[in-house]
DNA sequence: CGGGTTTGACCGGCGC
DNA sequence: GCGCCGGTCAAACCCG
């Protein structure tokens, strides 16, 4: 139905919600988690959403989906407006808009990795780049070595959380913070620490509503699961995303804030939690999904959702994603996606 | 001392 | 061409 408009105009993004008080994107209840997951390969990004004042005709809430309150929230004692019918969210993302383009994606980014993991080990491994570097002292930046970077694959999640920073179990190194036009609230940027991996993350919260955070992820991760002890010794056994480690520095027990794929916490606190599975109509469409019914979840990390969610081959995500849709999504659900339907 | 944050400057893309 | 703006760099600083 309408969630077929998407890719036509806003190829990147698809579904969301904000439910925000009063006006918010999407009539998701107040108080709710609010997640969108998409992808943004140049065109308009959640960023552009936000600033406009109501939704682009061809952003469509595709579903509402049960999705566990934020668990900082719960941590904190907010009150999260849960209701009977679970958090209404929406969840949802695409994955590709073009085999070519993602093709390409994927060979700048193998670049771009190694690019990134020598700057961060340069200072003496980078000869090209540091010579040119400390003579010019800094007036010449190391050339680019692609001239034009298509953009990586980018997944944001909305949260409605206090917290600045949600912790994600990976560990995180803060490289900059740039104020943001027409926005109070300042955009972070992120690098994850592990060597070799250049996944990067954006964290700012939406000037329409405050309570939002927008935590975009761009790479996807070259190592498989948090490479923190920290991390990995708070990590469920279940291939759950985060815990409550605190990957940034400074977030500390405040950014108990494993929001996303923090499965054990998700299981507790709603353990019937249906689950939310979205095939993008793209033909290499992806899927995100949150399985609560069983230990496994298929959120364990964004990097293994892009391996395995995002960017499967198109017979393969349609034949895996309709298996879990039929134990996981309810039939009614399952109808009115226009995926199913095709 | 190592690792992370802060913050001003720089760079490049893009629109006008 | 110019200016705006997003993204990044890197020195200084902070903290455990």
């Amino acid at each position: 139905m309408a969630n077929t408009t998407f890719s036509d105009q806003i190829p990147a993004v698809h579904g969301g919600g904000i439910g925000g008080g009063g006006g918010g994107f999407f009539d998701v209840p107040q108080g709710y988690l609010d997640m969108l997951a998409f992808q943004d390969y140049g065109g308009v990004s959640i960023f552009d959403l936000l600033q406009q004042p109501t939704p682009p005709a061809s952003l469509v809430v595709e579903q509402h989906v049960a999705v566990p309150p934020p668990v900082a929230a719960v941590e904190r004692g907010e009150t999260v407006n849960t209701p009977t019918t679970q958090n209404s969210s929406s969840v949802s993302c695409s994955s590709n808009e073009g085999g070519a383009n993602n093709v390409d994606q994927e060979n700048h980014r193998r670049s771009d990795v190694v690019e990134d993991d020598q700057e961060h080990h340069d200072d003496g491994d980078d000869d090209e780049d540091d010579q040119e570097k400390s003579t010019t002292n800094k007036q010449l930046k190391p050339k680019k070595k692609n001239p034009k970077k298509p953009r990586e694959p980018r997944f944001a999640f909305l949260t409605k959380t206090d917290i600045d920073h949600l912790d994600d179990g990976y560990r995180w190194r803060k490289y900059g913070q740039k104020a943001v036009k027409n926005s109070p609230y300042p955009r972070s940027y992120h690098r994850c620490t592990s060597v070799a991996c250049g996944v990067k993350k954006r964290v700012e919260r939406s000037s329409d509503d405050p309570s939002i955070v927008i935590t975009t992820y761009e790479g996807t991760h070259t190592h498989p699961y948090p490479m923190t002890p920290r991390g990995i010794g708070i990590l469920p056994e279940t291939r759950s995303y985060g815990g409550f480690s605190t990957g940034d520095h400074g977030g500390g027990v405040n950014s108990v804030s494993s929001y996303l794929f923090t499965q054990p916490y998700y299981q507790n606190l709603q353990p019937q939690l249906p689950t939310y599975f979205h095939n993008q109509n793209t033909p290499s469409s992806s899927s995100l999904s949150f399985n609560t019914t069983n230990a496994t979840t298929h959120l364990s990390s964004y990097s293994h959702l892009q391996e395995r969610r995002f960017c499967p081959s198109p017979s393969s995500t349609l034949v895996t994603d309709h298996g879990l849709l039929e134990d996981l999504v309810p039939f009614q659900i399952r109808k009115d996606d226009p995926k199913e339907q095709n």
